[in-house]
DNA sequence: CCTACCGATCGGTAGG
DNA sequence: CCTACCGATCGGTAGG
């Protein structure tokens, strides 16, 4: 009856992994201590290793979890055949600048420490997005031979597309003057208009 | 006569910073040890002190010799009147490119791990990058007046621009498939076509 | 430039 | 979940 433990620990858990994510952000995997982690969650340092095993462990599910929400939305984009290379390109950029805005602890330890990830977590974790980029890189292809998409080497696209969407880190500080809706459209159109074959030219003005 | 100790110990320094650019930027500034560079330089840890105050100091100088470039080439800009504002932003971009392709270790250095600088220095380094931000965004401003440049969120393209360079890191480890040239066109053509205002339209196909 | 060393802090364990 | 604690390593100093 009442709460039962593992409704508890499963709670704890997750408030240690959120403290984590956040602290790995603002100051980086080593210099966050588990001291620092388990102040956040209000426990002492040696009770942590009843909810993990260890410091890496906590990393590991951070970029492990960010790399599978990116892979996932990218294979159900391949089951909507109603939707031409550039519209696709469009989609997975929308969703990363999402993923920017609403999870960026997360993100961001996910781009900056993964470095720090142990072996063989870590050549997976590049190998994952290799392989990632490089279907990105595929329907750029698809799309220069369709004639949606300028002639431009595909895998420079894809690295200022992933890049670009790394500035957001900066917009989290300063959100006053530029709304969410703002910050969308405004990136989605200077990346995709940058690879458009005829952009949308209403009249030669 | 021969070598003065002066000259020798002028050339230990720039070992030594050398080898604190690359090693910070491979392990991160916290995860790399005072007797890791003193390893790479070939002397102990201690000896370091004779050279330098503190692993801080080499960090600071890193940082703001990357920032003293990027304000100083935007500064000369400012001399040529005879580019227009989208010119103006190319150049900017290129030489961005071109200190990524040229200057990674401490490109990435002044990126990544400019916010483990001790106050007052990581303050003054934020405040160097607003100024900097800012000022293209004067640039981008005046290109939209002046009808050279799409009317787009001058803040958001600036942090598209600056952090889409950023990719280069990845191309460092894979340069065997895209030569330094096609890079840099072909991420110049990317984020400038993206917000020009009439692009080349040799003839709508 | 080296040997010898310090106090602080780290991730993690023992035992309850 | 806590107290008590460990071995390792850290940036840096003393003294020559």
């Amino acid at each position: 009856m009442a709460k039962s433990p593992a409704r508890k620990t499963g709670t704890r858990r997750e408030m240690i992994s959120l403290a984590a994510a956040r602290l790995f952000r603002e100051k980086g995997f080593n210099a966050t201590g588990m001291r620092d982690i388990a102040d956040h969650v209000g426990i002492e340092a040696a009770s942590l290793y009843n909810h993990i095993r260890s410091k890496s462990e906590l990393l590991q599910e951070i970029c492990f979890r960010v790399a599978n929400a990116f892979t996932t939305q990218l294979n159900e984009l391949g089951n909507k055949p109603d939707l031409n290379s550039l519209e696709r390109l469009e989609a997975v950029l929308r969703f990363h600048i999402r993923m920017w805005v609403e999870q960026l602890d997360e993100v961001m330890v996910a781009n900056n420490e993964s470095a720090y990830l142990e072996e063989p977590y870590n050549t997976t974790f590049q190998n994952e997005r290799k392989t990632y980029v490089r279907q990105l890189e595929q329907i750029i292809e698809e799309g220069i031979r369709h004639g949606q998409i300028r002639s431009v080497k595909p895998y420079v696209v894809v690295l200022s597309l992933l890049s670009a969407v790394r500035g957001i880190e900066f917009w989290h500080r300063t959100k006053k003057n530029v709304s969410i809706a703002e910050l969308e459209s405004a990136m989605v159109s200077h990346l995709i208009e940058g690879i458009r074959t005829n952009p949308s030219v209403p009249g030669i003005s």
